[in-house]
Parts: structure tokens; sequence; C-alpha cells
DNA sequence: GTTGAGCGT
């Protein structure tokens, strides 16, 4: 399942991510969205689980959970086009 | 600061 991560902090790094997700399930892949030039995080990211059953409860326990100071956003990530 | 990069793999 694709998950998309929002609302994250600048600070956060994508292996800061895996570390969180991981608690729920095998992560497959994290991609952290940063910005090309500045090289600054856009502050959301998406995930990869290959567990629905997994994603899905990371998803019920990290979503609106506080992190780094802000309550973060994990969905289904909509599809990439 | 909220739905993906790369610049030719």
């Amino acid at each position: 399942m694709n998950m998309y991560i929002g609302n994250l902090s600048y600070n956060v790094r994508e292996a800061d991510l895996r570390e969180v997700m991981e608690e729920y399930g095998t992560v497959e892949s994290v991609k952290l969205i940063v910005d090309r030039d500045t090289r600054r995080s856009k502050g959301f990211a998406f995930i990869e689980m290959p567990e629905t059953s997994e994603a899905k409860r990371a998803i019920e326990e990290l979503n609106g959970a506080t992190y780094e100071g802000r309550p973060m956003v994990v969905k289904e990530a909509l599809p990439r086009n």
C-alpha cells in the first residue's frame, strides 16, 4: 500500500520516517519529498508498505499523532499520474 | 510551508 505522510517538520529525514513506520510493519520504500534547488524538505513523504493490513494499522495509529512538534497526516496516497 | 524525481537512469 502506498501512503502519504504530510505536515512533517522540516527536520525529519527519510531514516526517521522509516523507523517510525517500521514499528507497524515492513517498509518497502520511503520517499521524502525535498525541494530540488534548496534541498529543503517539502514537509511530506510517501511510504510503501507491502502488507496492507500493517499499513492500515500505521494509518490508524499515526494519523494525527504529534511528531517533531507537528500533528502529522498519514493516509493512503493519491495516484501519482 | 500538504500528493513524488530525474534531466537521460
